[in-house]
DNA sequence: TGCATTCTCCAAAGCGCTTTGGTTTCCAGT
DNA sequence: ACTGGAAACCAAAGCGCTTTGGAGAATGCA
């Protein structure tokens, strides 16, 4: 059943039966209803693909992604990608993935991906500080929206959290309860918002007029392994922190590993802060104890991408979007007062 | 740059251009060289939409999950989406990921997708013992590859891995190093590979005379926590198992901290065997100790099921492949003599 | 040499939709 | 009664590709 055959059944043209269908106001709301009828009678449902190419618009979102840094495999990414398919579905789009890898570099991939205009808009995620992402889906006209930002110019459209105020918040609760050796448990700081957190956290205790120590500016993939290993190490050191702030809840629970097998509690001896990405299966305030967290739904973040993306999209002609979300610091029982 | 311009620039028809680039036999060695020639120099891509409406062919494969098994969480599915997408990228296809869940259910976003002709082909993931997906899909005439098999008729295509025999073997191997308490930490046995290990495990079992205790039949969703409270649970009854053989590696570090905690170790005071998915962030062999495991990748799988699915599409004559892969059993140090 | 094949290549007809540029009808306003 | 403008609808032209049904040239074989 397609256009053709729907219209000379409801003995209309193409034209009416066409725009009836996509909510176009030139026709009758009579008319309209009785195309709406048909057509669900009929089962009819417009080609995509025929659509695609009538309009140039593909009703696809695309997202690529590093095999390297091996996104599927990282909660905090799939928490993301799934609030975009959802919203993309609910919102009438696909979303496409693929993946760049080894001798096709990512910027192959993305260039590939534009000139057979399989997508209408792309979703860039963990931007590094300086990635070339964004000029280059400019400079080949492929509309996008970035999941975060760059240190570099940003004219175009993007979605982050405020990490900066987020990480400064949070250093500055430790401050106030007689924290002074805070050591920082971040992600790579190729990242923009690793970046972020870090200069939140350092204006806090500079502007408290405390100089952090190196050794507790730590940056590693954000991993149970990695949280659990630098805590330790801090902890036999020299100076050992009063508390750790983290950038992720699994590095935190790592971090608190450490800190009982130190013979440490968390909650009482020592203190503990992570951001909380709420993922499904990761919940702060189930933890022993409670954490406190900066917290902000990545899987939210995911929905609204899409959202703009697709707004875009529609109306070409609105100012591009750039959302900066502020990030709640719940505190818990996880951050005592210093000693 | 589109065909016809392309065509005229060369001088010759569309026809041929076309042919000389999907790989017709009617266009001569030369021509072809010269058209590709040109087509690489002036970046011409041909319009995905275009060909999609000409073909009848979208080029995309779909895999839908459901929110509530909340797949993209898993790293198991998300390791076998990997390969999916990698396999499907090289061969010119894309995957769109779509989600079922609440209101909208899944046969309903099945529906959805096969009469909107936005994909060629879908991939079944994770199926139930009785699982109504393959009988719906084939009433509405959309191609289908399983990857798994259900309880029911299989006429269908399908990729699995010998699950019964894999645990048949892993049991056998226990049970050779004289161990006879041994518990099974499977998953959730509505899903078929649940079932079919629960099957391989009984019947090495039986042949040897021995009837499993109820309460060594435990299934979970395959956690480490399910993985560790499960074994805590056996390790504190009447009749401590001496064994286990686990459905996951997450279940079996679960299962082998509940060893630690009752001062058992693995590998000397009690045996482990895990089914090993290969991924990437989960070795076995550097476990401590190294692990025993009945191993198959299932990135490999995933690749291998967008293959079979592209070759099906292009060939429909050919049998539908079934292909169920061997699995291996890899012997390393956790698995010690009972004593 | 004549005829049948095989090679190359081409013109044109779709694929199923959207959208441009109308036409017709109906009615208010003068 | 006439005009101008809205309202409702339509015919036909694309969108850029694939593919059918030939056509002309080159080759093989008797």
């Amino acid at each position: 059943m397609n256009l053709k055959e729907l219209s000379t059944l409801l003995g209309l043209s193409q034209t009416t039966v066409s725009r009836a269908i996509n909510g176009y106001p030139e026709v009758s709301e009579a008319t309209r209803a009785r195309v709406q009828a048909a057509a669900e009678l009929h089962g009819y449902r417009p080609s995509a693909a025929a659509r695609r190419l009538a309009t140039g618009q593909s009703g696809t979102l695309g997202l690529i992604f590093p095999a390297e840094r091996n996104s599927l495999s990282d909660l905090i990414f799939t928490e993301f990608l799934g609030g975009c398919v959802e919203r993309a579905g609910d919102m009438g789009y696909d979303v496409t993935l693929a993946m760049a890898r080894g001798a096709m570099s990512e910027e192959a991939v993305y260039r590939r991906t534009v000139r057979s205009a399989r997508v209408d808009s792309m979703i860039i995620s963990s931007p590094l500080i300086e990635d070339s992402r964004p000029a280059l889906l400019q400079s080949l006209g492929m509309p996008f929206i970035v999941h975060g930002r760059t240190r570099l110019q940003h004219p175009y459209a993007f979605l982050d959290i405020d990490n900066r105020n987020a990480f400064k918040a949070a250093a500055n609760l430790l401050l106030d309860l007689g924290h002074r050796d805070v050591a920082l448990l971040n992600g790579e700081c190729r990242l923009n918002y690793a970046m972020d957190r870090k200069l939140g956290y350092v204006e806090a205790m500079t502007a408290k007029g405390i100089v952090p120590r190196g050794e507790y500016l730590c940056e590693a993939p954000m991993l149970e392994q990695t949280g659990h290993d630098q805590a330790a190490q801090l902890l036999m050191s020299r100076v050992p922190p009063t508390a750790f702030l983290c950038s992720s809840i699994t590095q935190a629970i790592g971090a608190a590993k450490a800190c009982t097998e130190a013979g440490l509690r968390v909650g009482s001896d020592i203190a503990l802060i992570a951001h909380d990405d709420r993922l499904h299966e990761l919940r702060a305030e189930t933890f022993d104890p409670p954490l406190t967290t900066t917290q902000s739904s990545i899987g939210d973040a995911g929905r609204r991408v899409v959202e703009l993306a697709i707004e875009m999209l529609r109306d070409p002609d609105r100012p591009t979007p750039q959302e900066v979300w502020p990030v709640d610091l719940v505190v818990r029982k996880s951050t005592p007062p210093a000693k």
